[in-house]
DNA sequence: GCAAAGTTGATCGTATACGATATCGTACTT
DNA sequence: AAGTACGATATCGTATACGATCAACTTTGC
């Protein structure tokens, strides 16, 4: 599935369109391309976290300048894929593991508040695809692989919130997203035993649209998913993470 | 107070920190200061929406060249301040009227969000704070003057929600009052009326934080507070506003 | 032998220059 | 008279060039 690429000639809202190709054809300017291309090389692993960017080699690798090359970590700095130290230059973001816990959290919130906005817009068909998906997660449970799993997992919650009628929430929810793809800890592989569980809770979630439940409802569920998940990555990694700093995980999860 | 500019040597979070200048004086590169100038000049009202960015012009205005002034727009349009469109250039953006529909809706979210968070960590005399501003407020009900007013307000609800821990949520509120800063329907102008019900939904959420209330219920009561100055929004201005679009205004106010 | 100052190399920041593209006005055609 | 094609102008996009800054290394003095 496509990356959620963030477009720079998007409408008054900050974009995020989903115009699908992150692809490096010849799409657009060169600064365009410049910042697909290392937005990718980021998103797909191969400049790791504390990488260093610099512009002089990037622009070389790509065949122009370094000034689109430039405006390029400009956007992606906007976006905290990379961080920039004035006269220093830029290296690749996300090194911290309290990062996870951030986005993870504000996800729960912003997915949380896509997906019950989205809610009554979603279809019947809608249903039914993320219900293939679930059933094609569920089958993966086997031979477990957690990259396919998490793609699947995107896709599934993709269904649900894309309908949000709010392109702010939207593009939040996305930017989430895309953040947790280039944190690597994102990946079911660190909370493996979370995946059967999470499955069941998607079937619920299904339900929940089905009965045409209230808005508030769905995002209280939509929320505790997301931070169960949470919980389980906490739970395994439970040492010296500064957890103290969450007085409570999910304020609108069910309080009991 | 200050302007919650962003700062673009900020950690691994996409940052705007709280840097105070936003100020022309003679900080960081020139990238920056073209940014901060840029920046003050559309909240300052200067540029108003759909004022037309021509790079060379404020390039010579500000005295250097082009380059740092272009990245300067890359960055503002990355926090859709500007509007962006390839071999045309940049507009302030802000003319689209959903916009403010979008921005209240998600600040309601996020700054109930943040909010919740932060309240456990609220100190007695951020409360007495709190509550000076807001008898500041209620003073300046007699002779009414909108932009304090609204300025004001800001300033309360930061007291609120400046203690959240979760660096990433916080931003997002920033930018959710940047955003509005620069709309100009922000201001209680426009809903005159609203002015003295939020005041004293003020001084209930004050006491709903001293009772140490649940993050959930703090969590409601502070989204609903801006669900309800949204809701006075499009009754003034119920027409052919697309309110279609929102089938819930808030899905998490107390729903009784 | 160690610390502080000087020096070198790498990289960033900015200016200038030129080619590319869109928009607008004008002239020509039907 | 209306519409289309063409060209001029404004503005953007990118390349190249050079000065500025930081980090690491070497040298010097104690």
């Amino acid at each position: 599935m496509g990356h959620h690429a963030s477009e720079p000639g998007g409408t008054t809202v900050s974009s995020t369109t989903a115009s699908s190709e992150t692809g490096s054809s010849e799409t657009g300017s060169k600064s365009e391309r410049a910042y697909a291309a290392i937005k990718e090389k980021i998103l797909g692993g191969e400049y790791t976290p504390g990488y260093r960017l610099v512009l002089a080699k990037l622009a070389d690798d790509l065949g122009f300048s370094v000034v689109p090359v430039r405006e390029a970590i400009r956007r992606l700095e906007a976006e905290s894929f990379v961080t920039f130290e004035r006269n220093v230059g830029a290296t690749v973001a996300g090194i911290d593991p309290t990062e996870y816990l951030y986005t993870m959290q504000t996800l729960s919130i912003v997915e949380g508040a896509a997906t019950a906005l989205s809610a009554p817009l979603i279809t019947g068909s809608d249903i039914a695809r993320a219900r293939a998906v679930n059933a094609a997660m569920r089958e993966s449970l086997e031979h477990f692989d957690p990259i396919r799993f998490t793609a699947l997992n995107q896709e599934f919650h993709s269904v649900l919130f894309e309908n949000c009628p709010n392109p702010h929430i939207l593009d939040l929810v996305h930017r989430g997203w895309n953040r947790l793809q280039a944190l690597r800890s994102s990946t079911f592989a660190y909370v493996p035993g979370r995946a059967s569980e999470s499955v069941a809770e998607h079937e619920a979630l299904l339900k929940l649209l089905e009965s045409g439940a209230k808005a508030d409802d769905v995002e209280r569920a939509a929320r505790a998913h997301r931070a169960a998940t949470l919980d389980a990555y906490l739970a395994r990694n439970a040492r010296d993470q500064p957890v103290a700093l969450f007085h409570e995980h999910a304020p609108l999860a069910p309080s009991h």
